[in-house]
DNA sequence: AATGAATGAGGTTTCATTCAT
DNA sequence: CATGAATGAAACCTCATTCAT
């Protein structure tokens, strides 16, 4: 266990923030969870805001580098639609923590401007996406945004059910899942 | 303006916690929105947390009763599907801050167990109407909870975009997206 | 003992702030003097520096319409200069707390600029007092500033004298000591 | 710049005492002024309060030498007058800060018996040489104690003005000044 | 000897709750 | 009934002090 308490705070208050909110969990849960005495928190974070917006910050840069990575290069549309929500499935799954706290915390007072500009860049990402498809015309007549409503919500609430063990994820599931999402919003 | 106190209470907190979720509101904030004193909260709730359970259930109520009323008798999957899904949107659409806060408030560590399973016996229902479609192998060979995940999820994120202004309602965009979600469930 | 709590704090800060300075008190300590609970203190003031400044300002007023109080219609200097002397002094000697909290503050960091500005204003009083005298050719051919030096700074220690029992005030002491100021002031 | 950290730190604590007062100015804010580790600070002094002490204590030793260095020999009252206040606004002048934090730290609740009594000593000094003067006959009836007040609160008050630039210092205005305060306590 | 990361006691401030009016 | 002033527990945050390096 390397000491980094830099990291063991961020993934302290990941933890609690995702179970309990923002305003939910104080400082002393998070530096005993952290196993850090309250005061260090400040060493390393100006305050309780700036801490969920370094976290935040952090989590949507993860989420969007795995989003990118492996990113089909060729145009293969239906390659790279299974691509993102695969992705979607595999962030939320790898860290369901990060995933439920970027959910609730998109848009909430505390964010400052640059963290909800992040995640809306990483938004934009998929929403172009969809667009190049829609071009393509292998997509419906739905706006892109649609599009982002139907699969990234089903992944959002997806990934609810394994979290509280309402669903069991299987390789199966998720194949006929995404065909399910491809099918709603695929052309005839 | 019907001097209804209990009532405005309710509604001034269902519209803070949506806002700013449960620990983010204060009880005199609540008090300013409802044009009460902050002592009369105590008069109609025995505290905060019997409050926000209190308001759970009232809207999980509201909601189930969005769902069951005009539920279509003959055994017609297709239709009851479709009633389904436009009151999903429609009880989102009508009581956004209610849906909102229903959905960020389920499971949070501030319900009670009747206020848990109120809310499970509300999913419940929509999950016996898919298992009917199931038992009539009118959808796919995937559970249920796929289905809601699917469904609800969509749902849930398109009232967010319409909520926030990324998506504009239209009766089109809605029939679009119900046909979408039901060439995602059903088999073929 | 009428229940004036925001009168009861401020004479309590005041007390405190002359003994211990600004920083060395602490609202608990406050709170505990004025006999309310630490909350109570927010109910009156914004914070400890809004505190800290109504008091400078309402105690600078007091001191300033103490001054201005009966002084003299009719120019005659030496009687304006006499009714001055003895109005520092009187302030000085029933609001001991006051007047070494104010000649503490002055210039403290935690003002702000109206606090700043309204003692420069009680000052500026005293200069132009002084500025006459010496247009009517009856003070030294030294700034007025070097008056209040020598008139203030006298008042000011012995203030700090009569305080801690170094010396007993009595109306021919400080009949003397007017006539020192005085002497150190005028021509010839 | 010789590397005498135990210097260095009493020199920036007596700036940032003399800035902020004691309980404004923390440990940290020293040890950044004297540019040396916060923990250094306790490898020269047991705590801050012994710090302060110390300080105070050889603020009020280098006042008193140079009020002491060059006092005149002979019996001759007026020069000796003249030399203590000159020596006063000497060191008023060479040491602002030392004098500005001796004056507001005299009797303050942080200081141990011993430094009060070694400013009650220096005290003594100028009361013993003013006494002189009466048993002479050539002050006025009044308690050394009042001309120490009219003297060196003159001082003391020239000295904020200098500092905050109210007053400019000259050798005239000085001169000035101290034959206004001869002109106060001298009899006739 | 010197440092500065780490800490927890204690500072300022907020807020759920009570209660006299 | 309704209120909002009052409160103290607990929140956020600071800082004197320690101690491993």
């Amino acid at each position: 266990m390397a000491d980094n308490k830099h990291e063991n705070i961020l993934m302290a208050a990941q933890k609690l923030f995702a179970e309990r909110g923002y305003d939910g969990t104080t400082v002393p849960m998070i530096a005993e969870e952290a196993r850090v005495g309250a005061g260090t928190i400040y060493r390393y974070f100006e305050n309780k805001q700036m801490l969920v917006n370094e976290l935040f910050r952090g989590s949507v840069a993860r989420f969007a580098a795995t989003l990118h990575e492996g990113f089909p290069e060729q145009n293969d549309f239906r390659k790279r639609f299974r691509h993102v929500f695969y992705r979607l499935v595999r962030y939320s799954r790898e860290n369901p923590e990060a995933f439920r706290f970027i959910n609730a915390a998109a848009n909430a007072y505390f964010l400052d401007e640059v963290s909800k500009s992040d995640f809306e860049g990483f938004m934009d990402f998929i929403e172009r996406h969809l667009d190049e498809g829609k071009k393509a015309g292998l997509l419906r007549g739905l706006p892109a945004q649609a599009f982002i409503a139907i699969v990234y919500g089903t992944v959002f609430h997806l990934s609810r059910m394994f979290e509280d063990g309402t669903l069991e994820p299987s390789d199966e599931l998720l194949a006929g899942i995404e065909e399910s999402c491809w099918d709603a919003v695929s052309a005839d």
